[in-house]
DNA sequence: TCCCCCTAAGTTAGCGCTAACAATTAGTTT
DNA sequence: AAACTAATTGTTAGCGCTAACTTAGGGGGA
């Protein structure tokens, strides 16, 4: 297997057009399957692409058509379950459409990083952004600029200035309450993210909606930083009140704490407490007993973010959005509350 | 703030050039810090630049110099820790030495989707490339490819047909097991990750010399799989059996399970069992009790990558290597075993 | 039969930049 | 003062490709 040349110059479109008996543009045609070339000619013509291992030149076809092929995806928290399979979504996505995808992550999300960011694509013209920074200070920081590309934000809530992909969070928290409410739980407690970032408001947003919809009470709202940390303390300090019967936690990482916490102070998950994650991480599944939580479609999420990319780029931007639902995935961590039993 | 411009034709060199009242190739010369250039002139050219708001076209640039700016970056597994950071840590470098990083992912890691996102790199006409792949199969299929331009591979062992970039996983692995050693255990497990993984058999590995280094024995391993599920069941395990005094896990996830399933049988950490994970997550720190752990400096390690590769760019293929230590974090999941108390 | 039109090719002119060379100026040297 | 240097600037020729225009052959309708 070779991948590459060993030879002096690699060939161009002359030498195929040459080998084949044509004229060069004879084989631009082929190589953007324009319809006026005779199927003999074309056969020809690829032929001698594969014979010399042709490939085009991105920069010269950069330089006349006046685009890159490339999106420019511009992150942060990278470290992060969420965003690092965004990322990853968004990334097959384009590459599936055929698109290069360039990528800059952001240590911290400031107007000068952004700045110098935004810079960086500019500088690679490329042909449009995807921005996976789930910070209510981008959202801020976006609405500002005024792009020469169109761009589409994933993650944020629906707005006119922007196009956005999103999950809907508040519905996954719905999934996941309305779930706890269904088995009788009446006292809910969630454990949320650090509320600068626009998931976790969303989340607690949904908590509260569902609960004040089955008028139940929204009090137990403990702020956690999506570490297992932060969930193993939100769950301490639940069994020390004691009087709550289930936990939506923000990420399974929360609950993954939170189960710890439950466990050395005695409660059975969930017999005494039920428990729901959030994000279905793989190890979800794995844990003792295995985590019920909620599945956002990532890949799913990147399909749509290069779609609406694809439709801007086209259409010019739109403002539009477009929303992937989460589902809900029942595992062993929900039962009915004792009194319900 | 404003990105971009809303005129209707980005301004070329040419357009600098008039309104600096010079020729074209001296903007060139300037934006290209050629010494031949007189300080008024520079600074002229400068203003236009500023004015205009300039900025070069890469493709153009690309086409004539026959470099594009772009370092590939082939990875796989990036939902896990140690991949995604390397990216990270290697997006950064590349960025801060003035290359765009194009990335791809391989969802799995075979010949043929080896192939495929080479020939992607290829397209794209990269001036090197970094691969994080961390499985055997990968450095299998790295050294039979011709490749046409420098490569470098992130955690590899070294050899002399490829440049690599790793950490120590080895020394890590020496760093967590001495540690314990010096502490007075005799009987130290380990919980690996899956042994198709080349830093899950280098930490093996580690492990084994150092035990044998200390004339103690390695018989007791256990396979997991990263993920908390199997060290949670390793933990189980060396429970039951009751004679090991402390565990080396081979990443913080598993030793997270472990934790939990000694807390379940009644062993307390570190008292009765001492646990060492890998990785220093940020989680780990936040364990309780906190993790004693050997931390891998991503963002070094990806400086390095980029020096090796910025250096195989201009000399040609060298081969070398370059490794990166680990550093052992001892927190408070270690202490002397009872008996040596 | 002539003319028009449609198809399948070829020719030409850049896209915006850099490298190589040519030209101009000023500063020396003989 | 002629001639030679070095520093600075301008001019020219592509890099490899696509878009727009041009040309060469066939059909078919009058």
């Amino acid at each position: 297997m070779s991948v590459g040349s060993e030879t002096r110059r690699p060939p161009v479109m002359e030498d195929v057009a040459r080998l084949a008996g044509v004229s060069h543009q004879t084989v631009s045609r082929v190589l953007n399957a324009h319809p006026n070339v005779s199927p003999q000619t074309r056969e020809r013509v690829e032929k001698a692409i594969g014979e010399l291992g042709y490939r085009r030149n991105t920069a010269a076809r950069s330089l006349v058509t006046r685009r890159s092929q490339t999106i420019g995806v511009l992150g942060s928290d990278m470290s992060h379950y969420g965003p690092a399979n965004t990322l990853l979504g968004v990334q097959q996505a384009a590459r599936d459409k055929g698109y290069f995808v360039s990528v800059a992550s952001l240590s911290e999300v400031t107007p000068a990083a952004i700045k110098d960011a935004l810079e960086y694509f500019m500088m690679q013209s490329v042909d449009g952004i995807v921005v996976i920074v789930p910070h209510e200070a981008m959202f801020e920081s976006l609405s500002t600029i005024s792009m020469a590309v169109p761009l589409v934000a994933v993650g944020f809530g629906v707005d006119e200035r922007l196009s956005v992909a999103a999950v809907n969070q508040r519905m996954g928290a719905s999934l996941a309450v309305q779930h706890l409410v269904d088995l009788g739980h009446t006292a809910i407690a969630h454990v949320s993210g650090p509320p600068d970032w626009i998931d976790a408001a969303a989340r607690i947003d949904g908590w509260r909606r569902t609960l004040a919809q089955a008028e139940l009470s929204d009090s137990v709202l403990i702020r956690g930083n999506w570490s297992a940390e932060s969930g193993y303390r939100a769950g301490l300090e639940l069994a020390a009140v004691g009087n709550v019967t289930a936990l939506f936690a923000a990420n399974d990482q929360m609950a993954l704490g939170a189960l710890r916490a439950f466990s050395e102070a005695g409660l059975r998950v969930p017999q005494d407490i039920s428990l729901v994650g959030y994000d279905d991480q793989p190890e979800a599944a794995y844990l003792v007993p295995p985590l019920t939580t909620v599945n956002q479609g990532f890949k799913e999420l990147g399909a749509r973010c290069m779609q609406m990319l694809l439709f801007d780029m086209a259409n010019g931007h739109s403002g539009a959005s477009s929303v992937v639902n989460p589902r809900l995935v029942v595992r062993s961590t929900t039962a009915p509350p004792r009194a319900a039993r």
